[in-house]
DNA sequence: CACGCTATGTTTACAGTGCTAACACAGCAT
DNA sequence: ATGCTGTGTTAGCACTGTAAACATAGCGTG
């Protein structure tokens, strides 16, 4: 499409050409369709079911390519959490992430998603059993399933909130802080 | 519409009639628009638009009344908590709701929602007075804000998980279990 | 009581959506 | 060269939200 005019009847790699702009797409806030996306992508309106069963196997692989975004985020930079305070900086990398990409996170987890063997679910199984690590790295006494949980909740919970506004918006840096401050709060308060 | 059939040509309680069944639908995981709730409603498809601007506004009025039954839900039959186990009940009670009523709980919380003087704010800010009341009065030397948070958010983000499918389906007793736990393992772990 | 105003409901219409079915062409294997 | 398969196109359906124009019911006022 941009350098060389399509000379041909087929696209070559269409499949590849939506998924991409379906995520410029999701990323600049355009509001997100079948139809928009072939539009955008300068083909048919029911071209892409020859590469999409329907809406949500496109949405699917956008949400894959976002775990596995989300999990690159989580772990660039810094090995295992080896600390509460390494902890919290996870969940600020989640929480930044969500915040980044409001849309794309919105497609990972606005879904019931019980797909039952859809490399999705491995996607999202593949964060948590992150989390999991993460946490029973640094509590490793502690019950790690629920403490897993627990992790991943507050986190994802912040998230969310934080998303759909029900937290006073503020700037990213304040957010960070905010949960930090949770984070650290809630893991030492056990009077 | 139950007992007299309208023999007049004005509906009588029209705006009412709609959120009722509109909540019925939200509750029976029925496809919700604002034209199934008209047409459920025995009306034309428009005549909801001269109680409510546009989708969204009906929406919200659902939104308003899930806060409120939430809030009662929290309530109902004890005070302020008075101690951890107190406050796990709380976070069990919140995802039992979200568990129960689904779609209402997607209404209430799957939206930007930054209207600023909405009736919605308001609701939504009551919840979360009463949790920072909530967790100020078991914890009342911690930062109450900070806590309020990571209280609230770990709830929310545990409601969430469990709604999409995150974590894996069970039964609403150990959904409750996990809740509990999470919710102890965490205000217990501060080394 | 007649008149008309306003609130509320109806009809009609338009643009947009997901999706299916029927068609068309490109390029490969035969 | 011939035809099959993969990939794209066009047409068309049922549905959505929403706006505009129309109609009526029932009240307040002359």
């Amino acid at each position: 499409m941009s350098t060389l005019e399509k000379s041909s009847y087929h696209h070559g790699d269409l499949r590849a050409a939506l998924l991409s702009t379906a995520m410029e797409m999701l990323e600049n806030g355009e509001p997100f369709s079948l139809r928009a996306v072939a539009r955008q992508a300068g083909v048919s309106p029911t071209a892409p079911y020859r590469h999409f069963k329907d809406r949500d196997a496109l949405e699917s692989a956008l949400a894959v390519e976002g775990f596995r975004d989300l999990l690159a985020d989580l772990g660039s930079g810094r090995g295992l959490p080896a600390s509460a305070s390494d902890l919290a900086e996870f969940a600020v990398a989640y929480v930044a992430f969500a915040l980044r990409r409001p849309a794309l996170f919105g497609v990972m987890f606005g879904k019931p998603c019980d797909d039952a063997d859809d490399e999705r679910v491995k996607a999202a199984d593949a964060l948590h059993a992150l989390l999991a690590d993460a946490l029973d790295h640094v509590f490793p006494d502690a019950d790690a399933s629920a403490l897993a949980s627990a992790g991943w909740g507050l986190a994802h919970g912040l998230a969310c909130l934080h998303l759909d506004g029900k937290l006073r918006a503020m700037s990213e840096e304040e957010v960070a802080d905010r949960v930090r401050s949770a984070f650290l709060a809630i893991t030492s308060v056990g009077s």
